[in-house]
DNA sequence: ACCTGAACACCGTTCAAGT
DNA sequence: ACCTGAACACCGTTCAAGT
């Protein structure tokens, strides 16, 4: 692992450097090249295919994530420390959740996430299927919402948000009240909390 | 509408055919302009872009969406159905869900739920912050099943799935109990309506 | 109005050849 | 062991030219 060569070290920061800045689709075996100063045949040499870059690019990301830890005393405190630091974890490295995703390695990620999520179940004593059942409605929650909020994030400049097409509903089966709350924006840190928060509620004992 | 080129009318079903059958990334200009038998530059002038292209085909697609209707008696009943209804489209028409989300109009169709469920708050007297939060976090949950189910079929032939993953785990701190449940296959058929459940539970009143 | 062909600037990848 | 250059089969897109 140590001795790689300096060639395929600046190789694998390159990509990783474009990734961070201009996102998966900006790396093209040309690009790095040109970065690192080979000829884009070489680059087959050290890393192999353009998969076989990307893969091994997010080997280091998953490598270098800090570990998720639970904090707080309670179980259910610390249940909820794990699902807010996963959720968190992505928000500040989008980049590595935009490159496991695209290669098909989203459950790498998610797996951290239920080992830590295990670990407190057990503590708390929570067990058989009930146990399992809740842990898996919190992994799930959680993927969704930073797979959502993902998305969210990436809509192109010309979409528009749901919250412009709410402006335009006239239902009168619908609650003028619930129509105007609809054209605000979504504060999704409360949101995630607030369905936690329920959904701990109810799985929880 | 009904005026259009027989030619533009033959490039749309032709790029929807080989988006539905091998994903948007199987559609080129080139492949498209010889299923219809024309050459590539010719879709550009009955077309525009590459990007104009899917977009159009979503259009289409999203037309054809059956409407989302809710069923049962009571509220939470109808509101169930709403959510489920919501997941099972997008269960029924992956292309739809894929091409939408490449194409960053992943909201439009979120856009649809949304309305449904007002439509069921307003009928049920929920009013004020309490039905909005409620609103968001159902549609969350259903949105963030969806998109991870989606991820979790298009696994890679060569990736692991978290269950092997977990074959692999011996840890103390876990009950190997949960350890043996998590090498299991999920059941997100299962796990989508206890999840429901639960958050309607907390939610509801 | 509708379509073609040539052309440009990109891709990923293989492979023989060099040092 | 490490790297280059030529080459192949693809891309999206523009544009002048044809009918």
């Amino acid at each position: 692992m140590t001795d790689q060569s300096a060639s395929r070290r600046r190789i694998l920061d390159a990509t990783r450097r474009l990734i961070e800045a201009d996102g998966v689709a900006a790396v093209s075996m040309r690009k790095v090249a040109a970065e690192v100063g080979l000829a884009p045949t070489a680059i087959y040499w050290h890393v192999g295919s353009r998969e076989d870059l990307l893969h091994a690019v997010l080997d280091e990301m998953v490598a270098d994530l800090p570990p998720i830890r639970a904090r707080g005393a309670g179980a259910r405190d610390r249940i909820a420390s794990v699902a807010r630091a996963a959720r968190q974890e992505f928000l500040d490295q989008v980049a590595t959740l935009q490159l496991a995703t695209e290669l098909g390695r989203g459950n790498e990620l998610s797996f951290r996430t239920q080992v830590a999520l295990a670990r407190e179940m057990t503590t708390a004593d929570l067990e058989g299927d009930d146990a399992v059942a809740a842990l898996r409605s919190i992994l799930f929650l959680v993927g969704g919402f930073v797979v959502i909020e993902e998305q969210y994030r990436q809509r192109p400049p010309g979409e528009l948000a749901t919250r412009d097409l709410w402006a335009e509903v006239d239902d009168p089966d619908i609650d003028p009240a619930i129509r105007e709350a609809m054209t605000g924006p979504t504060d999704t840190d409360a949101l995630f909390t607030y369905s936690l928060d329920r959904l701990l509620d109810a799985v929880l004992d």
